[in-house]
DNA sequence: ATGTAGTTGAAAAATTTTTTCAATTAGGAG
DNA sequence: CTCCTAATTGAAAAAATTTTTCAACTACAT
């Protein structure tokens, strides 16, 4: 599971598992790409400090994404590679997981050698065309 | 010129074309992917508010792009189409212009029509391997 | 030259994020 | 199971960032 090896690579790295930390997780979990609002709302009890600490030690650990999608930043687990679809209509967020860079790949560029990417579109979603 | 031309659009939708806008479209030309630390820099005289304003404006013409590279906002000129390497060891900023995405191209992805993309590639630049 | 809507700077306000610090707790050692 | 200690937490304060307010000013059409 995902979360499992989440928390092994916290408590592998001498971090605790506490309650708080959990409970982000799981929320994190639970939806993708939500705003510290969204976060706060299901983490009921967790000081935002905390929260505002915990996601970062999860963004380090690599376990966590930080988006920047147009309005302010917003989290989700670091699983799976995907991108974002972002309508300039509405503002609405989807995600499509076939990465147009699969096939042509990024080799090195020039002196620089890739280890990740992340790709966002924009344009109109389906129901405000 | 790039400069003509963003002009012409200001003027175009009824906005004035000040000293300060002037000041600031300048400093966005001097220079890719600046912070607004580096942008006060280089416009003297112009007040924070305005160059928070001038910057919002010029964003909602379409001539300046907004960029979330890691550590806070940068801005650079929305002439031409490119995108980012972003070493994570020396956190610098580079360019490259062939768009990966040139030849496959973005279709209509499920519903959503494409008008606009941005890739960030992270890795390591030739100076830090 | 004039009038006016748009613009500006400075300060205040609002928002967002980080830091401080005393109290609490996870998890290893015994 | 109990103890110990370094890591963690919450609340409040502080810092950083961005937006708003408002009176004075100015670009530019007429």
């Amino acid at each position: 599971m995902e979360l499992e090896a989440i928390i092994g690579r916290l408590r592998g790295r001498g971090y605790k598992v506490t309650p708080q930390r959990l409970m982000v997780l799981k929320a994190l979990a639970a939806e993708r790409h939500q705003s510290l609002e969204e976060l706060r709302g299901r983490c009921s009890g967790v000081g935002l400090a905390t929260l505002y600490r915990t996601l970062d030690l999860l963004t380090g650990i690599g376990a966590v994404r930080r988006l920047e999608l147009g309005d302010g930043p917003r989290y989700e687990l670091a699983g799976d590679h995907h991108h974002h679809l972002i309508c300039e209509s509405c503002g609405e967020i989807s995600e499509f997981e076939e990465c147009p860079l699969d096939g042509a790949g990024l080799g090195r560029i020039g002196g620089f050698s890739p280890r990740a990417h992340s790709l966002e579109v924009y344009g109109r979603c389906a129901g405000c065309r």
